[in-house]
RNA sequence: GGCGAUGUAGCUCAGUUGGUCAGAGCAUGCGGCUCAUAUCCGCAGUGUCCGGGGUUCAAAUCCCUGCAUCGCCA
């Protein structure tokens, strides 16, 4: 069997935040599963670093294209490993390889006709550099810029992707899994009943020159879907590689809904044209909400996956995301549900369970599990069997089918069997006379079988508790002890194996500093007018405050209020702050100063500045925050 | 505005083709155990199944309509 996953290639105009954590941790779920069961397995992700977009980022951080999207791919490319997850290959669209094999799609379908050329006319803003539907306009006029747009042409190569849309109805009639959950199949043929238009693949070189040209015309440059949704084969070697022939068309495509389309239809479409077999499956999710509000910058309430891995860890992370979210629907994130979810599911019910079978291993058999006679095992064992295969049927059906909370709320219910088998069984009771001692002996048997077992099961989410459990049932961590064929043989952790000192997997997060029963914050209307909503430690946490020692300072040519600063902070920074009206530069230099030291640059009056000076607003101006004696530059504030 | 989806206990959500379907987990209250991370086990509630119409012997489940939220509209 061979699978192949990809996620989505991230568009670079901005930093990697949950969503795109999610999607990607899910991939690398399915990847992990699939090698429970001996799959070969190839997993894609990367950046999306083209258009229009792009240029604008760039120029508003006074940098060319390429360096911007060689910062910010990278900062998607490091993320991943930091939350265990490890591509086969980070594929961005700027890539050599990438873009041959654009070209050579590109020249075949238009050589095949059935990309042709022709007039375009529509609505354009030249603020926004698009065209807009009329529908889209408010009262006629941009909704950005606010100014009515001009009724321009423009020639640009099209899609012949109406050709195709018979062939898709029928395959996807033929294939009801081609796209799932099912609703997100149904919204496809929903859109499918109206005629499908072509699709427009080009803009002109005098728009837009960060792209692949077209091979059969160097006036223009490929405008998204061609050179994007192409990374899926390009990534292994279309048309001739060797992982092309081994991996497609087992493809798994993840996306997120807003991308449904795309991927849906227009790729289909593209790949039958191309003469290319269609993908396997695109699995769909939903969006996460962040606090019941829609995640945006504007609103502040990006998560930073890194910030949550930190703070919670990074299997009670992964395990809330996968868990928490119906695959296909969309969910809700915030922090008080995630420590629900490590209290209740990770610290009470798994790591409680372990906690108590290993202790009780030591407790009664000095660490050493004890010699079962299996007539013994038959009659006093829990009888577990059942269940254990019934839970691993399941968690595999939904593996498969892409249900990934089902198959974690599967191996939950076993994990409860198990907590109630134990209340049943009442082992402190058989320990205290020799006369239950076989009995004894099975009860711990059945239950360490049940732990290794749970710890194959939760390998694809919790991939480290896996093997921290493996090793604490002294196996080996490093065997593959999750492959499902062996799991479902229902073995024990052999007689005689040593256990090392018990741990505790998830401690329990305790609400911080609060006294039990505290009410959540007051509505607005009972806080003063002047304060802000509250901020959680976490929150405040995120913020990073340093001293930093000021080493130059200068004005800012042509700007009243701004002084460029170079601060020392461990590292040397550039900072622009508004306070040339109360400071003067000499006023500055050798002072120690806090300043906030990761907030995004920006750039003021042509120069980029890293950081921002706290100073206490006064009627009189800006007052700058010091410390009251000196420190080592780089120090941190709490 | 058009297309589609969602709206079920305080919270997050299951509810296949209309008939023990009014459910689960968490949270809450009470009881039990003591191996265990003040954990575990048992018991107990609470619901105009978004509102309004309709079809039917029977609707959370089908139809119409309204409201709210989300996605897409090259």
């Amino acid at each position: 069997m061979t699978f192949y996953v990809s996620t989505p290639i991230y568009y670079v105009n901005a930093r990697p935040h949950l969503g795109h954590a999610y999607t990607t941790i899910v991939a690398d779920v399915v990847r992990r599963f699939q090698s429970m069961r001996d799959s070969q397995t190839y997993f894609l992700t990367g950046t999306d670093e083209h258009g229009d977009k792009v240029v604008q980022a760039a120029q508003k951080q006074g940098v060319s294209p390429r360096v911007y999207v060689d910062q910010i791919s990278r900062l998607f490319r490091d993320l991943w490993p930091e939350l265990n997850v490890r591509p086969d290959r980070f594929i961005r669209t700027t890539d050599s390889d990438h873009m041959a094999v654009v070209t050579e799609v590109l020249r075949k379908i238009h050589a095949a006709g059935d990309i042709y050329f022709s007039e375009y006319e529509g609505l354009y803003c030249f603020g926004c550099e698009r065209f807009y539907a009329e529908r889209e306009l408010q009262e006629g006029r941009c909704p950005i810029h606010e100014s009515e747009p001009e009724l321009i042409r423009e020639s640009n190569y099209f899609f012949r992707m109406s050709r195709y849309q018979g062939w898709l109805i029928d395959h996807l009639q033929s294939h009801p899994d081609f796209i799932r959950p099912e609703r997100y199949r149904n919204e496809v043929l929903a859109f499918l009943r109206e005629p499908l238009g072509d699709l427009c693949i080009s803009r002109p070189k005098t728009r837009l020159t960060w792209g692949i040209p077209l091979p059969f015309d160097e006036a223009y440059v490929t405008y998204v879907w061609f050179d994007a949704l192409l990374n899926y084969v390009s990534a292994l070697g279309y048309p001739d590689g060797e992982l092309f022939h081994r991996f497609w068309p087992a493809a798994q495509h993840i996306v997120a809904k807003d991308i449904l389309k795309p991927h849906g239809i227009y790729w289909p479409c593209m790949l039958k044209a191309a003469g290319i077999p269609v993908y396997r499956h695109l699995n769909v999710h939903g969006y996460w909400n962040i606090e019941q509000r829609k995640m945006s910058k504007s609103l502040g309430n990006v998560i930073e996956p890194l910030e949550m891995r930190n703070v919670y860890g990074l299997d009670a992370f992964r395990y809330f995301l996968i868990r928490e979210m119906t695959f296909g629907l969309d969910a809700n994130f915030s922090e008080s549900a995630m420590v629900q979810r490590i209290n209740a599911d990770l610290a009470n019910d798994l790591g409680n369970l372990f906690s108590r079978v290993l202790s009780m291993t030591h407790k009664y058999f000095d660490g050493a599990v004890p010699e079962l006679d299996p007539e013994v095992g038959r009659q006093y064992g829990l009888g577990l069997g059942p269940d254990a295969r019934r839970t691993v049927d399941e968690y595999e059906r939904a593996m498969e089918a892409f249900e990934l909370h089902k198959a974690l709320a599967a191996v939950w219910e076993f994990i409860g069997r198990m907590n109630r088998a134990i209340d049943i069984a009442a082992p402190w009771e058989l320990a205290k006379k020799p006369a239950t001692r076989k009995q004894l002996e099975a009860v711990i048997h059945s239950l360490l079988k049940g732990l290794r077992l749970i710890s194959g099961l939760i390998y694809p989410v919790m991939p480290d508790t896996a093997a921290r459990m493996q090793t604490h049932l002294g196996l080996d961590p490093e065997a593959l002890y999750y492959a499902l064929r062996d799991l479902r043989l229902w073995k024990p952790v052999p007689s005689g194996t040593r256990l090392p000192k018990t741990v505790m997997l998830f401690p329990r997060i305790e609400a911080a500093g609060e006294p039990a029963g505290a009410s959540p914050a007051p509505p607005a209307a009972e806080r003063g007018p002047e304060t802000k909503p509250e901020a959680t430690l976490e929150d405040f946490q995120r913020i990073d405050l340093r001293v930093a020692t000021v080493l130059s300072a200068e004005p800012v040519p042509k700007a009243k209020k701004l002084l460029k600063l170079e601060v020392d902070l461990g590292e040397r920074r550039t900072i622009v702050s508004g306070i040339a009206a109360h400071y003067t530069p000499e006023a500055l230099v050798g002072r120690q100063v806090v300043i906030i030291a990761n907030l995004r640059p920006v750039k003021l009056m042509g120069v980029v500045s890293q950081g921002m000076l706290l100073t206490a607003e006064s009627e009189d101006g800006p007052v700058l925050i010091l410390p009251e004696k000196p420190v080592a530059p780089g120090s941190g504030l709490r």
